[in-house]
DNA sequence: TGGTGTGAACAACTTCACAGCG
DNA sequence: CGCTGTGAAGTTGTTCACACCA
């Protein structure tokens, strides 16, 4: 809620994989965890930890540490992730529907609500529990009443940047965009870009260039 | 092969994507552009892909700009593409089969030439022409057969360090790994971790959150 | 005592501004 | 003349080091 200075972009992904790493412990019954050894887990700087965390407030305690049930739920509160958010797929094809047949989503508050293509022969087809395809005419209509709030582009690159104007038309935004191609978006619309070649990309050269 | 100072991290990052707009220029008969022309195209300012690029040589012409076919030819060779990579998919799941037919990573070098997976209903199954499913137990003779440089984990998350450790005994240094874990290898196999819930948190972080 | 919270030093990266060359 | 290549300035992010407190 309060946003007092700014915070780096870097911290919000660190926070992210921190909640993650919590979740993890509490699974294991930690109930206290320590700065340093949280950072050993998350391979970063203890210091960094304790520095993105104070950006939000002040969650540990002296001579002490932090708990990890507590800081799980207070850095899902600064995130925004104390509520269910509804996803759409947009584009059924085999990544798709390997996406919305992926466990983990489900499990950190993600809930696929609909699906949507243009290929007559998809439409009215059930991806999974509660996901049927609907013909990209109706995006507008369903995602208002399943109050989608996020957008998943998994067409052919050619047809993403269209995909991406009808999303933006009806209200949605935040994208994910798995088609190979830079989007063009309002301002107030915001975009992630997956893009598998360009890890692959970025691991061959760390393969190949001795530095690090 | 030189490597003159040291090379920013985010700079390999951004060499991967100019790569992908020249790709597209050329296919548009584009012969010469701007580094105030691909900075726009790119969404980045245009003297940081003049100094991306004067980390690797001199590419350019003053007055002129660079020659596109050149200038993708010239990233290639700088980011280790010049010659095709072979990737081997670790757990045949359903991510897993949608990324074997994902065609986009065919167009750009990197080639799947095996599968492996611990389910005997699994072994033998051809995924893709070229693509049959081995048993983990078989990798490392597979690989080195093949000549597998990246592996791909797409196995449950409880499976995957164990996954890891095969494929590090098997002599591959590259892994993408899809499966929410942090994995533990040695300093020598370089790890990028794809973790899709963590792109839709700092989605949901941007969008509920006013400051940019 | 031991670990957090944090100003201050440091390091990394980006942008500016302009000299220099085609 | 226009656009690259690049030192220098500016900005952003990270690490240190220690005061402070449970």
């Amino acid at each position: 809620m309060a946003k007092p200075p700014k915070v780096p972009e870097a911290t919000i992904k660190r926070l992210s994989i921190y909640m993650r790493v919590l979740k993890d412990l509490i699974k294991k019954d930690v109930t206290v965890i320590s700065s340093a050894e949280l950072a050993d887990i998350c391979g970063v700087n203890a210091a960094q930890i304790r520095k993105d965390l104070t950006y939000f407030g002040e969650f540990g305690i002296r001579g002490v540490g932090y708990y990890v049930n507590q800081l799980h739920l207070d850095i899902r509160k600064v995130l925004g992730l104390n509520q269910r958010r509804n996803v759409a797929l947009v584009g059924v094809g085999n990544l798709g529907r390997a996406l919305v047949s992926y466990r983990n989503f489900g499990d950190h508050g993600y809930n696929f609500a609909a699906a949507f293509d243009v290929n007559p022969d998809r439409i009215g087809e059930t991806l999974a529990p509660g996901v049927v395809v609907h013909h990209m005419d109706d995006l507008p209509r369903v995602a208002a009443e399943q109050e989608i709030e996020i957008a998943i582009i998994t067409t052919p690159a050619a047809a993403a940047q269209s995909a991406a104007d009808r999303i933006v038309a009806a209200g949605i935004k935040g994208i994910l965009n798995f088609a190979p191609t830079l989007l063009q978006v309002p301002d107030d619309v915001r975009v992630k870009r997956v893009d598998l070649t360009t890890e692959f990309d970025n691991l061959v050269y760390h393969l190949y260039t001795r530095s690090r």
